[in-house]
DNA sequence: TATGTTAGTTACCTTTGGTAAGTCAAAAGT
DNA sequence: ACTTTTGACTTACCAAAGGTAACTAACATA
């Protein structure tokens, strides 16, 4: 039953809301998802792909993710340096879940973009 | 193939983008599932059944969430107010994503902090 | 006359997110 | 010898989102 997890109690942290801390960052999504699809990424390959995020917010987003144990993160002695990001089991584990989320927002684009022009237009 | 939609372009809104802009609201999941499991619940219900949320938060997050097209406003002309909120056909669909991320979240709970205390304790 | 009920709104402050520029250490170009 | 480039970050600073507490409307009840 997940219903007990959901009316808040600050003597035990709620995984929903510990999750969703996280999860509801801007980038975290899109940071697993990429990974996801594409395996082991540097930095910059990262923030390529990604496009509009910038280096300040990929790298406290991947701190995050390092943090809660879903990316990990390996370095080599080089000059320059080369860091590469990958995402661990629990990580991947994640993955599945998210990708359903992308694929129910393919889907749904256009229906959420008619709702909000409806709800402008009716104001 | 979710990757075209994953690279930023600003000609074309992403649907990810546009999706998690939402779900990343820091209420509207716990919204949702609540909405979701209790079926029609009016302002309070929910202002209780959450707990820790703000009477604003929880008006700005119902209005995002009707403006998308996840949730239906009733309101009664009775006095007090009776103000009723349910979960649209999308919503409901946007649901089984929902409830399989806190379902992940309660599995995984304990791991994940358990990999927050070890990356503070290695500093 | 004062109090309660329901679904909000308002004013105000704090935390998070975003931008642009700077840093480090070495290799490569001129 | 001096400048530029490279990759993965910091730092300083500003804007947007989130949070708290108090206030409101309109009637019913004590």
């Amino acid at each position: 039953m997940i219903e007990d997890y959901k009316k808040f109690d600050k003597s035990i942290p709620c995984p929903v809301r510990t999750l969703m801390d996280r999860i509801g960052d801007k980038w975290v999504v899109l940071v697993i998802s990429t990974l996801g699809e594409k395996g082991t990424m540097r930095f910059n390959q990262l923030h390529e792909m990604i496009g509009d995020i910038s280096q300040k917010m990929l790298t406290v987003t991947l701190k995050k993710l390092q943090e809660d144990g879903l990316v990990s993160r390996k370095m080599y002695q080089e000059i320059p340096p080369r860091v590469e990001y990958t995402l661990t089991a629990m990580g991947e584990s994640l993955l599945p879940h998210i990708t359903g989320l992308e694929q129910w927002a393919v889907a749904n684009m256009s229906g959420i973009q008619q709702s909000r022009q409806q709800y402008l237009s009716a104001k």
